[in-house]
DNA sequence: TGCCAGTAAAG
DNA sequence: CTGCCTACTGGCA
């Protein structure tokens, strides 16, 4: 039988691969494939045949080989034994043997995923068009791909039928313990309650063979819903068919576990997938939170793991997949990673190993018409541009200022030298492009289309393309941090020092054009810059006679040693807190703006010259740097705030401001905190949406008592004790394990509430609160946990003032400075 | 007042 | 598939 079909899932069951496929005539097709899972020994040749007749014997292999395949860090070939493992099943138990061998012998793609390696070794992606071909007992014959991994436009994938399931109750009170279940499909809801365990069950399994759906969309699916009914069903014996496989699966509760990135503590819930249909879980999945479905197709895709895996992946098991992939297809062995995890570093050598991106400070205080121009994916772009990748930084092969045995290897002779890494003087191969690379270009390229496409159709056909752009985003963006991480497969520290100090030169290089070219950069972070035109003198009252501000840090290339303590120098760190203004940033002889003579006359700064000579000027430094660089936006009027401890010192992350299309960007404020209550997010958005409609000084002055009375009227409405409890909820996420505490915070109280209600809380997980109304109590009564808020007698509205008035006061910074009198 | 623990942001 | 740096707050000595 030939049809074409969609590559929807696939798993690995006894010793073939399971595959469904959607048909264009709507079928759900299952079908099987042999793949022999064959990885590969490297060592003395004879030690390799003993180990091979060991594994034979003990029945573990179906096969041995002699092969060859190129080492990852010196890019020879090399011959290895290739094995073939005979089941599935025993790869866990030779995994552990093979950990017990000597070092003399190397394991190569002995840990990989067995349905990503099948989809490596085939060269096929998920969520993608194939023509098949169907033999004899459901096994697969033929599968020619129909479209490319790489495509920009998808061919329309089939319609999913879907079946939603969530809880009527806050997440955390279980089914067990009175929550409801609701399910929803085709527009129709229902909820069911768990009194009658057997009858829900009934219920819920009618469903599922009724609507047979392919997609099960859950809220807490994965902690809660899915675990919860598997053992209700144990315990009653009353089936649930939660798979479409018809035998047995292993479904393993895949274990809860809290790690570190970023350094942020992060946790991720157990995983719960089903076999033949998808069961994602909304709060359980980073990329579809960021990036829905149309994104989670893309990552599938291109990162080549069932979908199910690929929502709960982490960023990092993403680009190591692809990488992985990439290896695979240029003949590289995949080295194990044997290794235990890094161990803890000091401070100091953090200090001397990553420096991280460059960052200038803005002079606090108010601007018009600032230019912001962005270099679009940096990093990615930095590391595919100079070759950047753990075996090509001080790679052996162009070690030396001369390798004089080159033309007798018959290597040829060295291209020329490219200018080394600066600060690090590390050496780039110059003879392989690097694993890293190869992997970013595709997608870079693919992302910038994506992007270009976005803008082109606008308005809600631009969703898929957004979603899937945002997906890549975040591949891209952990593919920097893993380059850094000793213990990744792929990562050298060395590498990551490449990747950022390049990137400091580059943003150096932006400001020396950008002065050069007659502009004043107030502000620089990372990847992107601040700009004013600065020029003649006016002396009537112009837009600029409103910008103000302290002295700024203009950082300007060092050569030799002292370039290492380029960041010191820019934040010399005066003692904290001097004179600290804890109040009000601006109050009682605080921040005062200091007025400069008015610069280009505004109606020049709105030209279409002023946007050609801006676009000029992206162009020079995308010239000289090989990274783009965008113009993000011409602002309307753009604020730097002043640091709270010292308020003549500035921030490098927090600001806020308007384009020219009416647009708000704000960075760093109290709403774009997770912590922060939504009553008091709500003030602060509520202000900033106001204040966009302003786009000159004149028109900000206008608006200052509307937004007095507008903060006036939140501030009423907490004294009168009138808000409600979900409006003043807190969220954190707990940062170490609640035993940890030496400090009674109201996270650690809210926390402890919970733990005494039976609820466990991991390490990233998140603590929700409300501070109860103070009555000199003990201070375990100060703090509410959610969900336990039904029984909240009155909140303490003078904290909750408290923070309303630090979220008014950020806003209320572009007064501070007076504009003066007309 | 100074110090420390705890928590979060932007890139 | 795991440990940026900096700003800021609140509590305690």
């Amino acid at each position: 039988m030939e049809t074409n079909g969609w590559l929807f899932d696939l798993y690995p069951l006894g010793n073939r691969l399971v595959l469904w496929f959607i048909t264009d005539t709507g079928e759900r097709l299952r079908l099987e494939d042999d793949f022999p899972y064959c990885f590969y020994l490297g060592g003395p040749p004879a030690r390799l045949r003993a180990l091979a007749r060991t594994l034979q014997s003990r029945g573990w292999l179906s096969r041995s080989y002699p092969a060859r395949g190129r080492d990852l860090w010196t890019g020879e070939e090399i011959p290895v034994l290739a094995l073939e493992a005979r089941a599935y099943g025993l790869l866990f138990r030779l995994r552990h043997w093979l950990g017990t061998l000597p070092a003399e012998v190397e394991c190569y793609n002995c840990d990989l995923d067995v349905a990503s390696y099948y989809l490596y070794a085939r060269r096929l992606y998920p969520c993608a068009w194939y023509h098949l071909e169907a033999g004899e007992g459901g096994r697969l014959r033929r599968l020619d791909p129909l479209e490319e991994a790489f495509a920009l436009e998808f061919s329309p994938p089939p319609f999913l039928t879907t079946l939603t399931l969530s809880l009527t109750r806050d997440p955390l009170i279980s089914l067990d313990a009175g929550n409801g279940l609701a399910l929803g499909w085709e527009g129709r809801t229902l909820e069911l309650t768990a009194p009658d365990r057997p009858g829900l069950l009934n219920e819920l399994a009618r469903l599922l063979t009724r609507l047979d759906p392919d997609l099960v969309l859950s809220d807490g699916g994965d902690e809660t819903i899915i675990p919860t009914l598997s053992r209700w069903s144990r315990e009653t014996g009353t089936p649930l068919p939660l798979d479409r496989e018809r035998g047995p699966v292993d479904r393993k509760f895949g274990a809860p576990r809290s790690y570190f990135s970023y350094g942020r503590i992060v946790y991720q819930g157990a995983a719960v997938p089903f076999y033949g249909r998808w069961h994602l879980d909304r709060r359980n999945s980073f990329y579809y939170r960021e990036s829905g479905l149309a994104g989670l197709r893309q990552i599938s895709r291109i990162g080549q793991m069932p979908l199910q895996r690929a929502a709960r992946a982490s960023p990092g098991t993403l680009i190591t997949s692809m990488q992985l992939s990439r290896a695979l297809a240029d003949g590289i062995l995949i080295p194990w990673r044997k290794g235990e995890p890094e161990g803890f570093k000091t401070a100091g050598q953090l200090l001397t190993i990553d420096k991280g991106g460059l960052s200038f400070m803005p002079p606090p205080g108010l601007y018009f018409n600032v230019a912001e121009v962005d270099f679009a994916s940096m990093y990615p772009t930095i590391m595919a541009r100079h070759n950047i990748s753990p075996e090509t930084v001080n790679c052996p092969c162009c070690a030396g200022a001369i390798d004089l045995g080159d033309e007798a290897k018959g290597r040829g002779p060295l291209p020329p030298p490219p200018s080394p890494v600066p600060e690090a003087g590390y050496h780039l191969c110059r003879r392989r492009e690097g694993l890293v690379p190869r992997t970013l270009r595709p997608i870079l390229a693919l992302r910038e289309q994506l992007k270009a496409r976005a803008r082109e159709v606008g308005g809600e056909a631009a969703a898929p393309y957004r979603e899937r752009q945002t997906a890549l985003k975040w591949m891209l963006v952990t593919c920097f941090g893993y380059l850094g991480y000793k213990n990744a497969r792929f990562g050298k520290i060395e590498a990551h020092e490449a990747v950022t100090a390049h990137g400091r030169d580059k943003l150096l290089t932006a400001k020396e054009i950008s002065e050069a070219a007659g502009f004043r950069v107030l502000h620089g972070l990372t990847d992107c810059l601040w700009l004013q035109k600065d020029g003649g003198t006016d002396t009537e009252l112009r837009e600029n006679d409103l910008s103000f501000g302290g002295t700024g840090v203009s950082p300007v290339r060092v050569h030799g040693p002292q370039m290492l303590q380029l960041r010191e120098w820019q934040s010399p760190l005066p003692p904290f807190r001097k004179g600290g203004v804890k109040k009000s940033p601006f109050g009682k002889g605080g921040f005062r703006g200091i007025f400069k003579p008015a610069a280009i006359p505004n109606d020049f700064l709105n030209t279409n010259r002023y946007q050609a000579e801006l676009e000029k000027l992206c162009h020079k430094i995308t010239a000289a740097t090989g990274v783009k660089l965008a113009l993000a936006g011409v602002y309307r009027w753009l604020c730097f705030m002043p640091s709270r401890q010292d308020p003549k010192r500035p921030v490098a992350t927090r600001y806020f401001g308007v384009f020219e299309d009416g647009s708000l960007k704000v960075r760093g404020l109290a709403c774009r905190r997770r912590d922060t209550p939504p009553l008091v997010r709500r003030a602060q958005e509520d202000l900033l949406a106001r204040m966009a409609g302003a786009g000159t000084a004149r028109e900000l002055a206008a608006l200052r008592p509307e937004l007095e009375a507008m903060a006036e009227g939140f501030r009423q409405r907490l004294r009168e004790g009138s808000v409600k409890p979900r409006d003043l909820v807190i969220t954190r996420v707990l940062p170490q394990p609640l035993a940890d505490y030496k400090v009674d915070t109201p996270t650690a109280l809210a926390a402890r509430q919970l733990e005494a209600a039976g609820i466990h809380l991991l390490p990233g997980e998140q603590v929700r609160y409300v501070h109860a109304e103070k009555k000199g109590g003990p201070k375990e009564c100060r703090i509410q946990a959610a969900p336990f808020l039904e029984t909240l007698d009155g909140y303490d509205a003078e904290h909750y003032l408290e923070l309303l008035e630090r979220a008014i006061e950020e806003i209320m910074t572009v007064y501070a400075a007076q504009p003066p009198a007309i």
